[in-house]
DNA sequence: GATGATCTATCTATAAGTAGATAGAATAAA
DNA sequence: TTTATTCTATCTACTTATAGATAGATCATC
C-alpha cells in the first residue's frame, strides 16, 4: 500500500489539487484540463502518472479512507472518555469546514455515487460503513459508562448522528455559515446528555 | 409564474425526465443527448423548448421550490398541531426517498452549487431558507404550546433537524436503506419529546 | 399559406486518452 | 572515463467521443 503512485513534487501537486476539486465540484466537474493549466503542465503529464482519470480518483479516495481511519485510530487510542472521542470526531468536521470551506468530501463522495466507477463506490461504502461503526462504538461505550444518555439503540443513534453532521456540513456550506453546523453539533451533545426520563412516549411510534 | 414554458406532451416529458436525472446524478450529468435518446426525439427538439441546459435547469429548479412551498403551505394550513405539522414534513422526506430511491433534491442541489449558474444557486438559497423558517415556526409553535421540549433555541434546532434529515436522506441513500433516515426521524422525535430536566450541564458548552 | 413542432446537418468547445518525440538524468559497458 | 544505453519526465500533436447550441429544411395542422 502506502504510495501507490510515483511520488514526485508535480504527482503530489496533482493529487493535491485534484483531491481540492474532487471535493468541491464532484467526479465529473473536475477536468485534467484544469489541473494541467493551474499547475502549468499538459494533460499528458498527468496521464504519465494516472494513466486514467479512474486512477487518479481512486487513489484520492484511498488515501483519503486511510488518512480518515488513521485519525479515527488516534481518537479512539489517545482518548477512554466517550465525551472526549466524539468532541474530538465533531471537531474533524469543523476543521474540516473551517479550512476548505466546503462540504466534506464524504459527503461529496456520496451525493457523487451515481458519477463513480463501481471500483470507488466500494470505497465510499466501506468509509462510510467504518464511520458509523465507529461512531455506534463510542457510543456504546458512553452508554455503558452511563456518560450518555439516550432512549435509542446505538446502531441508529450513530446513523443519526453521522447523517446530521454530513447534512450539517452541507447545509453549513450552501449558506455559508458555520452556524448549521455548530447547531447540530449542540444539538447532538444534549441529545446524548439527555437523561430520558421525561419522554412523551405517545410521541414514539415510529412505525407507519 | 404558472407555466414558464410552452406545456405540450413532450416538453413536458423532458422536464420530468430532467428532473429525475438531475436529480440523481447532478446538473452536469444529464444531458439533451439523453434525454432526447431516452424519449425517442432529437436533442435539437429540446432545444427548441428550452433554449439552453439553463434554462431548463431553472424551470425545473423553480418548479420545485414552488411545489415545496406549496406542501409545506399545505401543511401548515391543514394541522394546527405542530406534532402532526412535523410529522408530515419528515414523511416528505420518507415518501422522496422511496419514490426515487435517491437523495432528495434539494440535497443534490446543495452538493451541486459550484456547478451551477448564479440565478440558480439564488433559487437553492431561498429553498433553504425558506424550509428551515418553516421548520423554525412550527418548533417555536410546538415550544410556546409545550408539546416540544428541547433545551436549544428554535432557530438552531431548525438547522439542525433540516440538516440531519437531508444527511440521513443521504446516507441512507449511499447505503441503499432508509433505515438511516428512520433512525433519524426517530431521534428528532424523540428529542423533541424529551423533558430536558436531567441535562448534565457540564457537556453542554459548545464554544470551543 | 402561415404557424408550430420537429428534424437534419453542422459547429464549436471540451474531455479523456494515445502516440510518438525529446531533453536530460542515471546506469552500464568499453 | 568516456561512450552507449536505458529510463524519466515532459511535450506536441492527434484521435475519439460528448456536449451544448444553431441554422435552415420539412412536415403537419389549423
Amino acid at each position: 500500500m502506502e504510495a501507490e503512485y510515483k511520488q514526485t513534487e508535480i504527482s503530489k501537486e496533482i493529487v493535491s489539487l485534484s483531491t481540492k476539486l474532487f471535493q468541491q465540484s464532484g467526479y465529473k466537474s473536475f477536468s485534467y484540463r484544469d489541473i494541467a493549466k493551474e499547475i502549468g503542465i499538459k494533460t499528458s503529464s498527468i496521464h504519465y502518472y494516472f494513466p486514467s482519470k479512474d486512477d487518479l480518483a481512486l487513489i484520492i479516495v484511498k488515501q483519503y479512507r486511510k488518512e480518515l481511519a488513521e485519525e479515527l485510530n488516534n481518537i479512539s487510542s489517545k482518548n477512554s472518555d466517550p465525551h472526549s472521542r466524539l468532541d474530538l470526531y465533531m471537531d474533524l468536521y469543523i476543521n474540516s469546514f473551517r479550512q476548505n470551506k466546503t462540504v466534506s468530501f464524504l459527503s461529496m463522495l456520496t451525493m457523487d455515487l451515481d458519477n463513480l466507477p463501481e471500483i470507488i463506490r466500494k470505497e465510499v461504502f466501506i468509509i462510510i460503513n467504518d464511520s458509523i461503526s465507529w461512531i455506534q462504538k463510542t457510543i456504546e461505550d458512553g452508554y455503558s459508562k452511563k456518560v450518555f444518555h439516550f432512549d435509542q439503540s446505538p446502531g441508529s443513534l450513530a446513523q443519526t448522528v453521522f447523517s446530521a453532521l454530513h447534512g450539517a456540513t452541507i447545509t453549513s456550506r450552501s449558506i455559508n455559515d458555520e452556524s448549521a453546523l455548530l447547531s447540530t453539533i449542540e444539538s447532538i451533545k444534549k441529545m446524548l446528555a439527555t437523561k430520558d426520563k421525561g419522554i412523551i412516549s405517545k410521541y414514539l411510534s415510529i412505525g407507519r
